[in-house]
DNA sequence: TGACTTATTTTGACACTGTCAAGATTGCTT
DNA sequence: AAGCAATCTTGACAGTGTCAAAATAAGTCA
């Protein structure tokens, strides 16, 4: 199954730089991917990744964008899944689920949800509508969780999903940027968090 | 009340750099900060800063740790400044008090809690001291709450301040990198999450 | 088939980065 | 005054992203 490339042109270039990108980053971590490594490994020399990706930046948010729909995937799945439980443990299915992505798939979650993209490099636009969706996806499922009254419908659902959804972020930062090191503890923790969220009555 | 730059040694090097470093950042973006560009912005040649700081990340080390101190000092005299506060309004407060430190000083904060340090460089041992004992004063916030019936008090107080932490933290990161964009709704949002997180009897 | 166009890859060059190694300059101590 | 340690400078190197221009291949239409 191993490729000739002996050819000139690669054939399929823009999906093995994605793929090798990835498997880099995954890992040496994310300051381990440069364009000219990459392009090495990928047996391709150093410019030709620029007529699939207008730079670095662009790339990037493709391999973000690869993860929202990973993440959405795993996700979506949940209900149809776990048809038959409680709102609130399916509630702490979801943040489970999330949480896990985040944990096995670091480097690309960091692209995901971080600086480099949303504020020193600027988001593609197609990277902007899937993760808009992506958040829509997460409003929705408040939205169902007011309604079994596990929140408060009385405040808006878009808040409450701002809110809860910073708490899952925050929480998966602090084991991806090395500041909580203990991945053992990182499951107690998110159950901590969820009862702490969710209306205990 | 400019400096006679002619000396050939600088006199207070250290301190400048870590002035001008600050300053950078803060204007500039932590992306923006060079090892040389911040000797050339204090008028010293290139490796100066190598006899004050062993590399780049102890640089780094010392900026977020100046930043652990500044936001030590503004939480631990809120008891004080008000004693007669329900436990609620002073838990809001404290929330209120640490984003707005995270919002001023966003790239400060960002090397405070970090990948750039935590993760693909390594802490100083005093930074890891200084994050420590900021820590412990937070866990020491919260069994005061737990005392006051604001958590409850059979979980360790550990679990609860990692947990919302954790909460606090991912709402501060999201606006830091330009996710949440609006900052009207951070306030907004930080009460939402306090409302989540306090128990509400 | 051959000529022209387009897509793809390459090479050269530039400005920028962090930092090792070695030297230059200064201030302090005796 | 001499020597030593602290401080700063210069040269050099390997690495980075990417602009510009050239080279090569593939596709299209006569």
């Amino acid at each position: 199954m191993s490729k000739e490339k002996k050819t000139y042109h690669h054939g399929d270039l823009r999906q093995s730089l994605l793929d090798s990108a990835t498997s880099i980053i995954r890992g040496n971590g994310l300051e381990a991917l440069s364009m000219r490594k990459l392009a090495d490994h990928v047996g391709v020399s150093r410019m030709a990744p620029y007529h699939h990706f207008k730079d670095k930046n662009e790339l990037l948010c493709a391999i973000a964008e690869q993860g929202f729909l990973l993440q959405d995937e795993a996700v979506r799945s949940l209900p149809e899944q776990f048809p038959l439980l409680p709102p609130d443990a399916l509630f702490e299915h979801y943040v489970l689920t999330y949480i896990r992505f985040a944990n096995e798939h670091p480097e690309t979650y960091d692209l995901m949800f971080g600086r480099e993209i949303w504020k020193a490099g600027k988001p593609t636009e197609s990277l902007k509508l899937v993760s808009k969706n992506s958040f829509r996806i997460w409003v929705e499922w408040i939205e169902r969780l007011q309604q079994q009254n596990l929140f408060d419908d009385k405040e808006p659902a878009l808040r409450i999903a701002q809110a809860t959804w910073a708490s899952l972020h925050g929480l998966c930062r602090l084991f991806n940027d090395g500041i909580y090191v203990n991945k053992q503890d990182l499951e107690a923790i998110a159950k901590t968090t969820v009862n702490l969220l969710i209306k205990t009555i």
